[in-house]
DNA sequence: AATATTGTTCGCAAATATACGAACAATATT
DNA sequence: AATATTGTTCGTATATTTGCGAACAATATT
């Protein structure tokens, strides 16, 4: 439970800023995932967006693969299931049941 | 769109630490739920406590209640479902869809 | 071999987050 | 009115996050 918890943590806290949600959105939707792709797209600086991937991939939502000399990132399909699941669950078992202390 | 994602990470950033999620676990199946019950529970100073539960509050995620001398929380229920379902929604969109970049 | 392309890493600055004790505010109780 | 109970707010210390330019590394191209 208390490990549940900090693995949800881990999960929300990466998915904690709007750079990061556009870069999982946008890998979502294209066919070249290349760093460079995603640079394009957003109004920052290159080693930014390289921190804002690395965190992502240290939290496992995604993985970066060397295409040299670029590199291409996807999301993790197996733990992006895990924290759909995860989320899903902490959604519902957090909806206010009956008992519980909502009116 | 944009919209949404400043949204999705204001949610997952009060949802990015262990303490506030065990808080909204712990507000989800007390029938009492006073700042001290909450206090109780956790091994940190009340202070800390306290400004955990302002970020959740701040993001929505629950409300307080004066009943003086003490103060009531509960998950905001009508947040609880939008962020619910944003994160529902997100989770589906970034899924890898064929097309995508994934394997 | 020299140069170009593509990203990462380093070093720094500024802003936020985390945690605590102590002081404080507001009502309840004696 | 004085005191106790319940939480919040303040001030402070430390750690983490965010963002950038510059330097660097690794392969590709000329």
């Amino acid at each position: 439970m208390n490990e549940n918890n900090e693995q949800i943590a881990r999960f929300a806290k990466a998915l904690g800023h709007p750079t990061r949600i556009a870069i999982l959105r946008f890998l979502a939707n294209r066919t070249t995932c290349y760093f460079g792709d995603i640079f394009d797209e957003l109004p920052i600086a290159k080693a930014t967006v390289s921190q804002h991937l690395k965190e992502l991939k240290d939290a496992g939502l995604i993985q970066g693969e060397i295409e040299a000399p670029k590199v291409k990132y996807c999301i993790n399909r197996e733990n992006w299931n895990v924290a759909k699941s995860l989320f899903a669950e902490f959604f519902d078992d957090c909806a206010c049941k009956k008992g519980g202390c909502c009116k």
